[in-house]
DNA sequence: TTGTAGGCGTTATCAC
DNA sequence: GTGATAACGCCTACAA
């Protein structure tokens, strides 16, 4: 009962055996080289002292701290939270803790959290901000670390990788798309520097082209981030291009939220006169009005996944390296909706563009409405 | 150019000094007990080589882990990321790094995470999901714990906090809604194990009385968490026993957006059949339809405050307790709006119930609101 | 099966 | 001012 915690000592102590086979009958791992019974009166005696063992120490000991250092780009992201809850819980099951960086998308920042997680002696990184090409990358690499991409994917690097299969979702998207009679379908792009935004536009293009339409350049604007500022200048700027577009395939959630201001602006209704499929089904992506129609994959999973492959790798530095994918699905809610028949029968660009130039200029355009989607 | 980081033998080594002096000379602290000559000496050192001061073995040394445990009940809900940033870039402005704890607000998980961390050394908590009566809080103030409450209050405790003065916001809530002509308020409280969960309710009480209008016990539906189910439920209940309701304040967001549920449910529409006013002003909430109205707190704030206030305490431990409230504002947007002239003026309860009643029955209401109640 | 001894990297407390 | 020494709490060859 005294008040600074009790040492392996004092368990040693109590149970009348020397720190060292208190320290045997204590670990798991090394219990069977200790006697039945000096283990049981080891273990009741640090039960009853109410022994912790002191991880600082043990670290200093093993070099391992049991802490994993995670980059994300910005926790106010609502994508990342039960994507870090999944690594969380998992780590948890295993010891392990995880101290989290928000880099917001800075590779100034980046490096210093970085740094400051080296300093600290991370036991390895789940890292889902890399740009193709980041330094860090081959330090890592080179410092042989263990390191896990997450969404994200770098090749020529011996890192295992956990991301979404982000060319079958856009690939999808446009199927769905040109089911409800789609043909003229723009595409906000990530950022070309980051995996993500190229595998979705790959997908978006091969999307379209397995469906006998070849994507111009003109349909197509990049983005120089996940945000919903930018889906508001790119969402502005693609419909002011190509106004005859009557649905469009965004590469991100946040972007869409951008387009459905660029819409608001330019006084076009979704979906009535376009439609538009988001990716990543964020948490409350479902509230907005219309519901976003959009590409899911399991955030939690990916998550847990990650971790699952970074312990392997620090359990065992020299376990395979793994790419895994995990299948992403289309959720269809309300901001998808078929074509007016005028627009899907011609392929009568004028015409489309007519109606749509209508739209922006804030005219009433009497389309079609399809039934009323709803969720479930 | 070894492999292996350098550490502060090599350091010393390298300057041709002791290791002890070694340290004086690169610890601020410690920095005027050697002569400039090799401070300088060993700085350079220092830097050529690289060295960086392992963190694990100066803790074992101080005790400090320069690691601080937040407890918060869940990062999924978009409320905390926003203040859990606040937290992270103070603390690392100060070299502390931030273990986040998800209790789910579940007391068993609590504790086991509130252990956890103890054996992990934290040098101090922030925590976020204190019920009242908790007993981690009479441990924590036993062991001396530094703890700060963040979001919550204490009375009673060794403990700062930093929290919103919740009576106030909810006394604006009901003066706006008196304002644009309701008397029929009715009031979705917090769990009332919650700190905030009895203020706001206080606050609605006091807000009330002084319009003149005494809150009756059938106007209030007490919610067991503050989650979008927890909101449909008590919505739906709210709006059943008081059918004559022209509107709600409630004491958090995500229980308003489950009341979106209900009004969907009802066939109530929102804000012409019934105003709300949600608390929290979370991310997002904007873009719902219609946008909430709501009580703001600066969330990143409320974090870099609570960082502030136990950093104080860890490295002064006779800092005098604080507890601090940051001013909440209101937040127009458009679930509120005025109540039209018949209902206002008549209080005609039976009128209202009458109507209300066929739309729970799920029939069709033209509640074309003025022209009809009028014509009574 | 158990005890001994040494060290992980740092800092605090002595002496000189 | 600087050096020597010990200790933080734990683990692990190695010896017994």
């Amino acid at each position: 009962m005294s008040d600074r915690p009790a040492t392996l000592r004092d368990v040693a102590a109590a149970a009348r055996v020397h720190p060292a086979t208190a320290s045997r009958a204590l670990n798991p791992g090394t219990r069977l080289l200790v006697s039945e019974d000096t283990a049981r009166r080891v273990i009741e005696a640090a039960e009853r002292l109410g022994y912790r063992p002191n991880p600082v120490a043990r670290s200093l000991r093993t070099r391992r701290s049991h802490t994993i250092g995670v980059l994300i780009p910005d926790l106010n992201n609502p994508l990342f939270p039960p994507i870090v809850r999944g690594l969380e819980d998992l780590l948890a099951k295993h010891g392990y803790v995880a101290l989290i960086g928000n880099t917001d998308a800075d590779i100034t920042r980046e490096r210093m959290v970085f740094d400051q997680m080296r300093a600290r002696h991370v036991d390895g990184f789940v890292l889902a901000t890399a740009t193709l090409g980041n330094p860090i990358l081959a330090q890592a690499a080179e410092a042989n670390l263990p390191v896990v991409l997450m969404n994200r994917t770098a090749q020529g690097y011996p890192f295992s990788s956990v991301s979404v299969d982000n060319e079958q979702g856009e690939r999808a998207a446009v199927a769905h798309l040109v089911s409800l009679g789609h043909t003229r379908i723009g595409h906000i792009a990530g950022p070309q520097q980051i995996s993500t935004g190229v595998a979705r536009l790959r997908g978006f293009q091969d999307g379209m082209r397995a469906h006998g339409l070849e994507p111009r350049d003109d349909q197509i604007v990049y983005a120089t981030g996940y945000s919903i500022e930018e889906g508001l200048r790119c969402g502005l700027e693609l419909l002011r291009a190509r106004a005859g577009l009557t649905a469009m395939v965004v590469a991100n959630d946040l972007l869409a939220v951008g387009c459905y201001g660029a819409f608001d602006e330019l006084g076009v209704r979704c979906p009535e006169d376009v439609s538009i499929i988001g990716f990543n089904d964020m948490p409350f992506i479902d509230r907005l009005r219309p519901p976003l129609s959009t590409v899911r994959f399991p955030h939690y999973k990916l998550g847990t996944e990650a971790a699952k492959l970074l312990l392997e790798r620090i359990e065992d530095a020299d376990n395979p390296l793994k790419i895994l994918y995990l299948a992403p699905e289309l959720v269809v809610r309300g901001s998808a909706m078929p074509l007016a028949p005028a627009a899907a029968s011609g392929g009568d660009a004028l015409a489309g563009d007519a109606i749509a130039q209508d739209a922006i200029a804030g005219n009433a355009v009497p389309l079609r409405r399809g039934a009323q989607r709803r969720k479930r």
